[in-house]
DNA sequence: GATTAAGCGAGACGGTACGTCTTGTCTTTAC
DNA sequence: GTAAAGACAAGACGTACCGTCTCGCTTAATC
């Protein structure tokens, strides 16, 4: 269903151009938080005129949002291990994320992308799914329901929501975790 | 001797500008949410000079700090009801957040919220009590445990973690809730 | 050779705008004096960004020297005249020079120039020869010697130099001129 | 240090203030020059409240004026010699002035001094008197006319005033002098 | 081939807000 | 009773980015 089959007029746009905005907003993402993210800075890092970026992303958050679709935010994906035992797999899970947010580095990150996301609807919707996220996480539970270790009469989605919601909390305060806070959080909901 | 217990020599901090300031904080907070809040605005609104902000206050989202624990940015405050009946008293409260999160300007206040506590980590732990919150319902829960309606077994903090993360999560989004969300949240929590 | 004088990139700069800074910043300097002066002043006159004008002029007194090299400071050129009669001739340039500073307005822009000369070496540089000025009392003195009006043997810019001197001395004091000064200060050179 | 003797009329402790105010300003001024000075500054250096200087003081250009009164701003005073030979002694003099001129700091010594002159009337009328100054030249030129070497007829105030005015004008400049420059410029004026 | 429409780099532009600095007044407390 | 310490309103400073707007290239598709 090609609309427009890329017959236009003048030159089309510069796929080498658009990796290295990407690119570049990636990197400076990461480097300087949401709070200190500019446009300019991107702009300077890709070698590239402003304009080009306006042009094809109208704010920044737009720009940040193709970047977490794509995956550049998320390096180290976190995904969630299936070794049969529902309990102790989200345990495990929980645990590597809250491993993640007591380095300040990493609870950063995870502020940073909050933040991109109380500016942009999109890219909240975007979060749940991609943070850790729910997709994975509904799916690893889905597995536990067949397998009869978790009640069909649980509302996954729900479930996944809370579990995700309760470590986006975690990561807005200080990031201070105890040792048995991931297995009473899974216990509290799990059980 | 007297050391520093008020006895300072110059001027007393004037209690009248302070509260001005945080008079306008606050309304400019409501007003034009985090993102465009601006201590020039704040100043001229207070009928106050820049430095005498700056004086108290050392970054913006210090003064927002300050507002959330006097309780200025919650006009309406959402508290948790008690009739007896946990599951129907928590249900009641989740659709009272829903409902302030399905309106936009209600939607933007928590967005903005969480915007600052991204932004400082202090409003991020206070944000957990303060929102709705956690200690209100921490209270409920622990009141429903007494009258034997929830399982002592429950971590009722991690519940009540979950609980308001997901409302957040919720608020991140475009904020669509359909009628049968509040229970199905409550359901998979305290089930 | 044109490597790269006509082949610059972006977009050039705006005479347009340049000459609103010009006409704003001699306006301003004649209003409200060189204490008063201010580039705050000068963008909201020109309809302009500061930015635009720190991006030309490092300093104000950069953007007070364009203004005083383009002639924009003195609406009224005081030219010294030649009649053929040295001595009549100079005393006539003194006395309209004394009836200048006598005025405070007149005594108010003379003096703004000599503090834009305290805070710049090149405005006082030009100051010698634009005030008055250096170069057209050198060019009347030197037609003086030709007619055997003055002696060859008299250094003719250190005279003009202390003619201008004496004058400003006058202009920083209270501007205070009695009938008979100009008389006696030309007599004290010229003679 | 006249520490108290309470018997006499005046207030000592106020004149000890006075004092180290005065001290202050000279030391402010001749260090920061006339664009740095600020009263905070001097009350800081002082040790004594802003109100205190402003009482007495309506403007920091009257503050200046006091301590160019009381000699406090030329720590090295330039005198005038008298040998006997008039001719030698000003280009002596002259020539003097020339190295402190050619000097950065002797130069914003001066600058400055011009500076505070352009801001208040009576620095500039006492500035004649002090900078090098008229008094002593206009003393030694009259020592000059009744040693024969000057002729009477000559306006001595005028020739003062000119002389004075040429160095003023040096000193706005870049101050490069010349070796012969002292010489022609006396030529200039007492031939 | 010539024309023409778009992409692109560079960067000037009118603006807003920043956080700092200084001014001159006002207000307590200490000596 | 005089001042020190210092809070305060006002507003200019110079900087950083914003988002828009030329420029003069470089590409392609259309004529």
């Amino acid at each position: 269903m090609e609309s427009d089959t890329g017959s236009r007029r003048g030159a089309p746009r510069s796929e080498q151009t658009h990796l290295a905005i990407l690119d570049a907003a990636a990197s400076q993402f990461q480097e300087r938080g949401y709070a200190n993210f500019t446009i300019e800075g991107v702009a300077a890092q890709a070698g590239v005129g402003k304009q080009t970026i306006y042009r094809w992303w109208p704010t920044k958050t737009d720009l940040i949002a193709e970047c977490l679709l794509d995956g550049r935010l998320f390096p180290e994906r976190l995904s969630i291990p299936n070794t049969g035992d529902l309990h102790t797999d989200v345990v495990d899970w929980v645990s590597q994320v809250f491993e993640l947010i007591r380095r300040p580095a990493g609870r950063g990150l995870v502020t940073s992308l909050i933040a991109a996301a109380t500016a942009n609807e999109q890219i909240g919707e975007r979060l749940r799914e991609t943070l850790g996220g729910r997709e994975s996480v509904v799916a690893r539970l889905s597995a536990g329901v067949e397998a009869g270790q978790l009640s069909p009469a649980k509302p996954i989605t729900e479930l996944a929501e809370a579990l995700v919601g309760a470590l986006l909390l975690k990561a807005l305060g200080e990031g201070r975790t105890e040792s048995g806070d991931a297995v009473r959080l899974v216990d509290a909901l799990l059980t």
